[in-house]
Order: structure tokens, then C-alpha cells, then sequence
DNA sequence: ATGGTCGTGTGACGA
């Protein structure tokens, strides 16, 4: 089973690359970040056969899932925030795996009231999965998490210093999460240096590949020992008017 | 180099 992560920044401009996505690649489910905006234009992949479920919002985040299996919609908003509208996270039973889609908060600027709500999302999503290692649910979690995890996982370390993206609570924070007992599948996979799933728009970061490794899955340990690879996807940044994010793919044995 | 580039929705704001 191939499930992908990418973060499209918007559906509306990057239609015509998801479909061209998943005729070529074929994944068996493709989570995506980054919609922005309220209404998901499901009749554009009629075409691709792909069931859909979406949850959107008016210009910013947004986040859906495309599966061949059926779509069995668990939680369309993280839990312990009744008051947070954003729409970051879709749970689903997919194929017989809880998967999770994720678009987590940047943060930027930090200090601040943004940088505390990314703080407290990650909290929330420690006690979320928490709950699941603790009631024997294996599950898999992909997304654009907004966390460079290590100084490898960039081109340029100085760069980040002091940014939400990088600084030592965000990495306390990824960590709790990792000692849930789960696994970077892509670490585990491939230990090499330059590896990215991010390059900023400006300054030809793509050309001189200036990137970040944001984009991530983590395996709960069922799911982790039926882990069979894991790889950055660089070609859809290539691509004519790309978003500048490019997918993450992992396969999972059957 | 204190800018640079996108996308939303039409003026800033977010990334």
C-alpha cells in the first residue's frame, strides 16, 4: 500500500498537478495540505476515480484525503480546542490503518500568540495520539508538520536559528511525540543529508537546493515493522508553476 | 543584498 503526503499550497491552482499526481503515481491514498479555501472542487478528480473527503476554510489551511479504498472519517478536527476553526486534521480508517492527515501550524513569528498556538496544537496532538498508542490503535500520520527535526534536515542551520520551525520547543515537542515510540519513516529508510521536502519560492532555493524536511510520516510500531520504503518525490517541484512543497511517498506491506 | 515569490481575494496577510 503507497500513501503520499504533499502540500499543494492551494487545490484551485494546483488541480491539474494533483491529478496528473495521481495518474501517474497511482498512490493508494494521497493526503494534502494547504486547500486554501472553504469549498473543495471534488467533480475536478471525478475522472481519477478516487473517493475524496475534505475539511476547508476561507483562504488559508485546509486539508483532504484522496483514497481507491473507502474513506471511514473517524475525527475532522483535532480534539481539546472546542474554539479552533483552523482546519488541520483529518483522522480516517483507510484500507484497515488509522491515518492521519496533518497540516501543522508554522508558528512564525516566534516568540507569540502564533508560536503558542503552534505549541499547544502540538500538545493536543501528543494527547490525541497518546490516546491511540494507549488503546492499541496502530496508525500511520502524515502531513506538512512545520518541524525541521535536526540540523541535517536543512541546507543552511544558521538560517533557521530562532525560527518556529526550528527552536529547541518545537523540537521538544517533536520529540514527545517520537517517544510515543514512533518512527520517521523516512529516516529509517534514508540516513543521507540534503534530502528535502520544502524550497522557498524566493532566492532560487529550489536551483541551489536550499530546502527543509518538513513534510513527514511517522509509523506507530505495528505499522512501522510493515514499513518497506519511504522516499521525497522531487519530481512534482519540477513541474511548471509548482507548489513549493513536493510529495512524500511511504509504502506500507500489505 | 533588510529584498526576493507565491496564493487568496481585492487589501493585507500568511508562508
Amino acid at each position: 500500500m503507497k500513501i503520499t503526503s504533499w502540500n499543494v499550497n492551494s487545490i484551485k491552482a494546483r488541480t491539474e498537478h494533483v491529478i496528473e499526481y495521481l495518474n501517474t503515481e497511482k498512490p493508494d491514498v494521497l493526503m494534502i495540505q494547504e486547500l486554501k479555501g472553504l469549498e473543495f472542487p471534488s467533480d475536478q478528480f471525478e475522472g481519477t476515480g478516487y473517493k475524496t473527503y475534505a475539511v476547508g476554510q476561507k483562504a488559508y489551511n485546509g486539508v483532504a484525503v484522496f483514497s481507491t479504498h473507502e474513506i471511514n472519517v473517524i475525527k475532522g478536527k483535532l480534539d481539546g480546542d472546542d474554539e479552533d476553526e483552523q482546519a488541520r486534521y483529518i483522522e480516517a480508517d483507510i484500507n484497515g490503518v488509522r491515518m492521519i492527515n496533518i497540516y501543522l501550524p508554522n508558528g512564525n513569528p516566534a516568540p507569540g500568540p502564533k508560536y503558542d498556538y503552534k505549541l499547544q496544537w502540538m500538545e493536543r496532538l501528543f494527547k490525541r495520539l497518546k490516546t491511540l498508542c494507549d488503546d492499541d490503535i496502530p496508525f500511520l500520520i502524515g502531513g506538512d508538520f512545520n518541524v525541521i527535526p535536526k540540523g541535517e534536515d536543512c541546507h543552511a542551520p544558521k538560517d533557521w536559528e530562532g525560527d518556529a520551525l526550528f527552536r529547541a520547543e518545537t523540537h521538544a515537542a517533536f520529540r514527545k511525540l517520537i517517544n510515543l515510540g514512533l518512527t520517521d519513516a523516512f529516516r529509517a529508510i534514508d540516513t543521507r543529508a540534503e534530502n528535502y521536502t520544502f524550497w522557498d519560492y524566493q532566492a532560487g532555493a529550489w536551483q541551489r537546493n536550499n530546502g527543509i524536511r518538513i513534510d513527514h510520516f511517522l509509523l506507530s510500531p505495528v505499522i512501522a515493522d510493515r514499513l518497506q520504503d519511504c522516499r521525497i518525490n522531487k519530481t512534482p517541484r519540477g513541474w511548471d508553476r509548482p507548489s513549493d512543497h513536493t510529495p512524500i511517498e511511504v509504502i506500507i506491506a500489505a
